[in-house]
DNA sequence: TGCATATCTGAACAAGTGTTCATGTGAAAG
DNA sequence: CTTTCACATGAACACTTGTTCAGATATGCA
């Protein structure tokens, strides 16, 4: 097929959805105006229509390809055999991951609500199929006995909000480095759930 | 003083406050008009304007009143004298707090960016002297000898979003009562913080 | 060179935004 | 009963919103 006539859209297509994520991050998606982002791109208004069929479909785009990253990234991530191992797998991944995409995950942690209901729904797949993943890690721990958790459902709830909660203040540069970061969320977590030191 | 007269005030006052605490609550602040509120309360735009300034109003006053309320409930709770008992006084307090209040909750998380920034100064203030009080409680301990803390500041926000994290699932009637589910957290920051069994 | 067409502009649309204010209304005070 | 004024109405203000589209532009190909 190659490249079609005229065609700019390889170039201002990613454009628009950098402007999007990154407004929408800075703002919040309904404070943020469809001529916002095309002044943040240089461009019209009617441009940004090349582009996506409509506002929502910017947000779902994001959301969208943020959860599958994040879901991809962890299945290519390197796993042990064991829980233990696969909980500081799963916890420095996770970390590591929202700590460089601060702004993305800011959205797609935010803005669900903004979401007509369809697209709520596909999103809400997304996010509760990862969030399977650590579940089913601490079950399997819990059942091998190596952990001690008295609600498996909750204490995957409650890892998770302590993980995440990591990319509300940290900055790039600040006071630890981010291997120092991991390390530290990772043994916060392992004493949590009751797991022996590694 | 006494009532002036025709004074409806004190009835429509507070109802118009109930009225944005929840539409902020579930559509966000900026997505949620002035004519929407006034709908909600059974009156017309102009008349809101008797009980604020103006939208930003509405806003700073939620979140001034949930700080504020926050605080003076965490001061007015006995509170034991030793780091451990008072670790799990404000693990507690703190899930209750959260869990009987997600509206408000919810707001003063999620619409600190729709702050002016002057007001979001004052609002700032307000939660990080909160958060200061954790911090105290986390540093003492430390300092005792009780916890096994590699970062004080890490684990005072992390203790924070652990906690906080509960008022994103928590529903009334839910499948664990209240009592359980805070006495789970506070098992879980216990040994987050590396705290022996009390 | 000129054709085809992907991309962008610029203007327009109807609807909705926060806020203001002259006017109306009804309950309490005298 | 009359006066007073807190409170509410309803219309208007200037502006912004998301979206559409006819027409201009500019790029790659023949």
């Amino acid at each position: 097929m190659a490249r079609k006539a005229g065609s700019h859209s390889e170039i201002t297509g990613p454009r628009v959805q950098a402007a999007a994520v990154e407004l929408f991050a800075r703002h919040g998606y309904a404070a943020v105006s469809m001529r916002q982002i095309a002044a943040q791109v240089g461009v019209q208004v009617g441009a940004l229509y090349n582009y996506t069929p409509d506002k929502q479909g910017l947000l779902l785009d994001i959301m969208n390809r943020h959860l599958n990253e994040l879901f991809e990234a962890w299945q290519a991530e390197p796993k042990p055999d064991d829980p233990i191992g696969q909980l500081e797998a799963f916890s420095r991944f996770h970390v590591r991951f929202h700590v460089t995409r601060p702004d993305t995950m800011f959205i797609a942690q935010m803005e669900l609500r903004n979401l007509t209901p369809e697209n709520f729904e596909a999103v809400e797949g997304l996010r509760r199929r990862y969030e399977g993943a650590l579940e089913a890690i601490l079950q399997e721990g819990q059942e091998g006995g190596l952990f001690r958790i008295t609600d498996v459902r909750l204490a995957t709830m409650a890892v998770l909000a302590l993980l995440t909660g990591v990319a509300n203040w940290y900055r790039e540069g600040g006071r630890l480095p981010l291997e120092e970061v991991e390390r530290i969320h990772w043994e916060m977590v392992r004493s949590a759930v009751g797991a022996g030191a590694s």
